[in-house]
This record gives structure tokens, sequence and C-alpha cells, in this order.
RNA sequence: CGGGGCGUAGCGCAGUGGCUAGCGCGCCUGCUUUGGGGGCAGGAGAUCGGGAGUUCGAAUCUCCCCGCCCCGACCA
């Protein structure tokens, strides 16, 4: 393949476009990959779309090489299979949506669980079909409410997404983890450096779900990991590691206490600390000693709500998006004043366990963080303004409804792994580009669309299903950032738009005669070449272009070649090296072969 | 949806009431230069985001609208 610079549908931007951001976006605008069409919406120019296809390849590829069988649905879909899902309307504005000329309602399909199911229950009906396992590679639409960094999180992307079919738990299982297989290979060869997160906690269920995280700081996802072991998740699973409980024996008893002007945590503690007969004996008070109770309406998909109070320690917030994850189908909502009024037993500011709890009057459902074991002591609000609690003791003077585990994930938070193991390691926060996802639907998703097969002794069996994507187009961004410096891009080689990116420079028509040849005979062994064979465009302008476009190998044919050498320079390393002409096909191509 | 910023040539930007809207890059023509975005000369390219208003006069002031980017909310 010879791609000629002279001809080739491209312009560099010397400057940074000025509405990227990111690196990738940056990199990507400024070396002639990609345009902008509106926002989240991207087109892809000769030597992107080429990049793009190579992504796309790697992963179709790996995908046939599991034994996985590729399928094509359409992008526009009837709202019927949606409708029976109940995703047209669960899926709110962020579906695009649109009438044919009669008025029918359509769809471009954000995912696609029902046309895959629907077509499954359509022509199999026997446990002997199964296991299946069936994927496309798709354009998705999701409607955005912030598309941003570029490709990085577009309203239009290209999605390979796969779906396994089984009978047994066990099947389910194997389906599983031959899809973790075949992604650690895909990722693998685009020379991604990701790591495999838990994305579920583990209370509901280990493997259950993982994504592929390509490390990034950019990226949108907060992931933890182990320092000492290999645990790491997404913060949305972490499990929160719960103290030793305390003997309640000796234990001071609690007692109300009046504490004026004390709105905020920091006073709360403060007063505490300077008053002599509240002071503890053996350290100050920290905002950690405080029983903070954060009241939260939840509204049910039914219209229902009611109020919902976490106990958490007054030295961590609540993580919203922890909070959604375990309160769902319900959607916690602020707390307004209507609801304060709605409900007099929670005073504003210092609601305290004495008013909590669904045996209460007021029957309002109290869920504590896990570190609110028994034995450990308190100041916590008294249920009247003004007053706090001292000295309240989990398990001797309250206990809640049950455990919630939704509070904020720090740097240097236990390890769950190593607290169970009795080991010390500590839990260290990084950001990560969410590239893959793997996950065991399970039977809720076929039972829905009843998607049955009859098994060996002809008895109706739903069937389990697992549900695997790969963000492509946002892979070739994730490469992007992973693989660029200063000067530009810099491609793996199965990825990048050439292998070589041959330079001619000075005026002297020999120079072109030598490249013309020397391409002419790298082409001849299947190598991939680009060639820069612009006449009156400077050198530098053509090295730049050929650092900006990150090509694996720049050949430089130019003044040396009077002496009857080439240059042949790593972009990556940036070791160079003189290659006699004669000869140099045989020792480019091999330097070719012999890339990451 | 909340907060912030920005809309002037293909790109990056200057111009805050004055007459013909400017600079750099890119583009076209000619000459020159050829190992790090070179030089000289000439040229093309703009409904100044849109509308309404104030004014003798508006890119510039006022109001309304639209769009884009960033942060947050949201995100199978």
């Amino acid at each position: 393949m010879l791609t000629r610079m002279s001809t080739l549908f491209l312009r560099t931007l010397r400057e940074d476009p000025a509405d990227a951001e990111v690196p990738s976006h940056r990199l990507l605008v400024r070396a002639g990959y990609v345009r902008r069409v509106a926002p989240g919406v991207f087109s892809w120019l000769p030597l992107g779309y080429r990049v793009f296809r190579n992504v796309e390849r790697v992963v179709r590829e790996e995908m046939d090489a599991a034994g996985f069988q590729e399928v094509h649905f359409p992008a526009l879909l009837p709202r019927e299979p949606y409708e029976r899902t109940n995703r047209w309307t669960e899926y709110g504005p962020n579906l695009f949506r649109l009438a044919d000329r009669r008025g029918a309602d359509y769809l471009l399909g954000p995912t696609h669980e029902e046309m895959f199911t629907l077509l499954v229950k359509d022509l199999y009906s026997s446990y002997k079909d199964l296991p299946l396992c069936l994927y496309q590679i798709q354009t998705k639409y999701r409607d955005e409410a912030r598309p941003r960094a570029g490709i990085l999180r577009g309203r239009e992307f290209v999605m390979k997404d796969s779906y396994s079919f089984d009978t047994t738990d066990a099947g389910l299982e194997a389906s599983y983890q031959r899809h973790r297989d075949a992604y650690i290979r895909t990722f693998d060869r685009m020379r991604l450096q990701y790591t495999i997160v838990s994305a579920m906690s583990g209370a509901m269920g280990g493997s259950a779900s993982e994504e592929f995280l390509a490390a990034c700081d950019v990226g949108e996802d907060t992931y933890v990991r182990c320092t000492t072991c290999d645990y790491a998740a997404n913060v949305e699973a972490v499990a929160s590691v719960a103290p030793p409980p305390v003997p309640l024996d000796g234990l001071p008893a609690a007692h109300v206490e009046d504490t004026p002007d004390t709105p905020t945590i920091e006073t709360l503690v403060a007063l505490s600390n300077a008053r002599p007969e509240l002071a503890r004996a053996d350290r100050p008070w920290h905002a950690g000693d405080t029983l903070k109770n954060v009241v939260v309406k939840v509204v049910q998909p039914d219209g229902s709500s009611a109020p919902l109070v976490v106990g958490l320690p007054g030295d961590r917030e609540v993580d919203l998006k922890r909070l959604e994850a375990v309160l769902l189908p319900g959607e916690p909502v602020a707390f307004e004043e209507a609801d304060f009024a709605a409900h007099p037993a929670l005073v504003k500011g210092y609601i305290g366990p004495g008013a909590l709890g669904a045996d209460k009057p007021a029957g309002i459902r109290y869920l504590l963080d896990p570190r609110v074991v028994e034995g450990t002591r308190w100041i916590t609000g008294a249920n009247q303004p003004g007053r706090h609690v001292f000295d309240l003791v989990a398990g001797r003077d309250f206990v809640g409804d049950g455990w919630i585990d939704v509070a904020e994930v720090r740097e240097g938070d236990p390890c769950p792994v190593c607290a169970a193991a009795g080991r010390e390691g500590a839990l260290t926060q990084a950001r990560g580009i969410e590239i893959g996802h793997i996950f065991q639907l399970g039977r809720k998703y076929a039972e829905a669309l009843d998607l049955t097969v009859l098994d060996e002794h002809g008895r109706q069996v739903v069937v389990t299903m697992g549900s695997y994507g790969i963000g492509v187009s946002r892979a070739v961004a994730a490469i992007a950032e992973q693989h660029h410096d200063d000067k530009g891009l810099v491609w793996p080689r199965e990825i990048a738009p050439a292998d070589v990116h041959l330079v001619a420079t000075g005026k002297d028509e020999a120079v072109f005669e030598a490249a013309e040849g020397l391409a002419a005979g790298l082409v001849e062994s299947g190598v991939r070449v680009m060639l820069d064979d612009r006449r009156g465009v400077s050198p530098g302008v053509k090295f730049n272009d050929s650092e900006l476009i990150g090509v694996p190998l720049i050949v430089v044919v130019g003044k040396k070649l009077v002496d009857g050498v080439v240059e042949v320079k790593d972009r990556a390393s940036g070791e160079r090296r003189d290659l006699a002409v004669d000869g140099a096909v045989s020792g480019i191509a091999a330097q070719v072969r012999a890339l990451p």
C-alpha cells in the first residue's frame, strides 16, 4: 500500500484548534484525522478512517477467533421492540427519536439488546442450539446531555456489542470468560495499558460485571487499586471495610447538650473540643466522630416516594453515584423544604438516630454506613434545634434498619480483599477511560422478552444471557491518549495508518527518484508506505508533519543520499540510524516487523 | 438543567462609538530558498452568529434569540 502525500486529502494544522482540550481531540484534529460536524459528531478523514478501521479489524479478528459470529442490525429501529422492554420510555431524552412519513415512531439504536434477544427467540428453541455468541460492530446513537472530549464521548459512536446465550449458569460463566480472554487479547494488540476493574460491589457477586479502563487522566471513570494485592474496582463498586466492633462495657453514657451556633460539622467539633465538660479524655474530637444523617427522597419508578436517612461519619460525603447504584430502580432526589414540612420528625440540621428507624413513630427508614459498627461512640443530632447528643453508642443506644455503603471512597482507604485476609492494603485512586465492559445479564432480560428453549427433559427454560461491549471509536481516542508526545501522535504499528513514513527532502531529483524506488521496494515486500513526495515543501514542514501524524517508522531520503545512505528513525524512541540505500528495503522491512 | 467562557476570513487571534475591519498561519501567482513550519512581491477570501433597537454613524452600546466550548448534574 502506497499513500502519496502529494495527493492525500490532508491538511495538518499548525495551531491547536480552540475547542479541543484533551490531547487525543487536539492531535486528531491537528493531524487531519477527524473533523467535528456537530457536538459529539465527527467525520473521519482518510488517515483517521484508516486508523479507525485498523482498530475495528483487530476487534473483529479477535471476536472471530473466539468463535463469535458477526451479524449486523440496522441503526434505524422501530419503536415496538423497545416498547416491549419499556425502554422507549425509560431511555428518556437520551434516545434519538424520529417518525416516518406516516407518523410511525422510530429510534436510532442506543444499544441492541432487544434486537439480539428477539432474533434468537425468533430462530432458536432448543438447548441443542446453545451456547451461542453473536456480535456486531454498529454505529450507536445516544443524545448525551453533554458530549465531551472529542471522540471520547460522542453522540454518534461505534461500538462492538456481543451477547451470549446459555441454558445454565455454568455456561454463562464460560461464555463470560471467553469474552474476557478475547478482550484481553484485543486490548493488548492495541497496546493499550488498562486495568480490569470490578464494576459491581462484592456483595452483589464478584465477577458478574467488569470494566476495562484505559489509564488516562482525562478519563471519566474513577477507580481504585490496592497497593499490595490485585484488587481493582470502579469507585461505584468499592466495598467499604468495617472496623472491628468495640466492647460496650465501660463506655460513657449518652448525654444531650446545648450546642448553639453549630450549623456545620466543623463548628460542632470546635465547640466540643473547646468546652471541657464535652472534651474527650483520650484525644480531641474529630469530624469523623460525628454521625452525619443525610436525608434524601427516594422516588420509585411508579412515582411513589419515601424519605431515606443515611447515617455516616461526618468527615465523609455521600457519593451520589454510589447511592444511585444502590437505590436502583429508585432514584434519589434532594430533600426540600416542603419535604421537611411533611416530616416534622426530621429537624433540619439536627437529625439524629433517636427519631429514625422503621420501628419509630415516624417510620423513616434509616440505613448506616458500615463504619458505624457496634461500640462506636458518636456526636449526633438530638432532633431538637440547637442540641446534639454526645457519646451515643451504636448497638447500645441505637441501631439502623440495615447497612448502606454509599460514602465517598478516599485515597488510602483500606482494601476490602486485604482486610478480609487479615492483611493491610490501601487503595489508590486513578482515572480511566471505559473501553470495554463485560456483564453477566442473567435471566432477567430473557424473562422480560420471553426467550426460552426446551431443555433435554422437554421443559421450557429461560435462557441466561451476557452482554459485552467495546467502544471502537472510543478506543481510537484512548490509544491516542496513551500514545502521543509533545510533537504528535505515536501509533502502535497495527493501528497506524502506515508502517513507514518515507520523507523525501530537498529539490534534488535524484532524491525523489531514490525515494520512489525505495517506496516501491517496500510496498513490494508488504510494507505499508506513506511517501512524502510533495515538491517545493521545506524539510522542516515535512519533518513536523511526519512527527505529528505518528507513523511508527520515519525514513528520510535527503542530503545523505550522496553518501549512499538514508536515515531511519523510530518515532516512539527517537532512535535513528543510517542505512545504506542498497539493501535498505530489507533492513527497513525487518525493522517494521520487529515493531510493537 | 445549573455555573463559567466564547462567537470577527479555512484555522488561531486583535479590534470596546468614527469614516476603507486588521494581524499570523493556510490558500493562489511570480521570484528565491531547501535538514526543522525560510524570504520578497502581488492577490483571492468576511452577511463581524441572527434579529430588533439606540445613534448622524454600531463589530463596538441595549434587548431578544441562536450556536459552540469548559465545569457540574445526567450517562445500557
